[in-house]
DNA sequence: ACTCATACATAGATATACGATGCATAGTAA
DNA sequence: TTACTATGCATCGTATATCTATGTATGAGT
């Protein structure tokens, strides 16, 4: 992980929902997208992710499917749920709220003019 | 607070020594200056302000000192140091990354075309 | 045979913000 | 006089979420 890992708390929920909101993944993949896409910002550990799928899917926001594929164990996907993807909409609004306050934040001057 | 709290997480520090860089302030100040700036989306409570507070002056990024004013308790200054303005120069940076990555992630089209 | 990448999973450690509470001063309303 | 509110600093215990470490298993390449 590039940054600091605590400043990833409470946007991991929103990321693996945006990734399964454009098509469903298996674990192992959604790590390796999320390093890739990321230009390898985002590390997600197994020890992070795989906990939380199953507590998504506990919570209905998403759901799983095994699927075997040629010469390979088999796979366990994700697909994302209504309730997902009304979540989803629920945590990007919520982001940006905190991206601009944050901002505002940080880039206010330290001396105004005028 | 209007965000989720653990959005929140690893983002504090950088908020303060923000404040700071403008202005030396005490406790009770930033609390408000943070809550008015960000139209209420940060209420840092006291039980995070104050003992994050006395980490960062344990740590040299900031020193305090007391002041009282005319009518009322005295209050407990906080002045950011060279390490700390050192210090918040790095956490822009790392601010920057980590909201580029995530809206890199968000902001992806499902389909892309071309 | 051995190593590496793939693939899912869990237990325990750690970090950090919050809720609750306490103490103290000053102004204001009942 | 009393009570309430805002101000102002402080700490303790709790909840939550990520990471570290570890385990199991398969297949490909050397």
């Amino acid at each position: 992980m590039k940054v600091n890992k605590e400043l990833l708390k409470g946007s991991t929920v929103i990321m693996v929902l945006s990734l399964l909101q454009r098509e469903s993944m298996y674990g192992y993949q959604m790590i390796k997208e999320l390093e890739k896409e990321s230009q390898g910002v985002f590390m997600f550990k197994e020890g992070t992710l795989y906990p939380l799928l199953h507590s998504l899917e506990a919570e209905g926001m998403i759901v799983s499917y095994w699927e075997g594929n040629e010469g390979g164990r088999k796979r366990k996907y994700y697909r994302i749920t209504k309730k997902g993807t009304s979540t989803l909409k629920e945590k990007r609004q919520e982001w940006e709220t905190f991206r601009s306050a944050v901002d505002q934040i940080l880039t206010r001057e330290a001396f105004i003019w005028g």
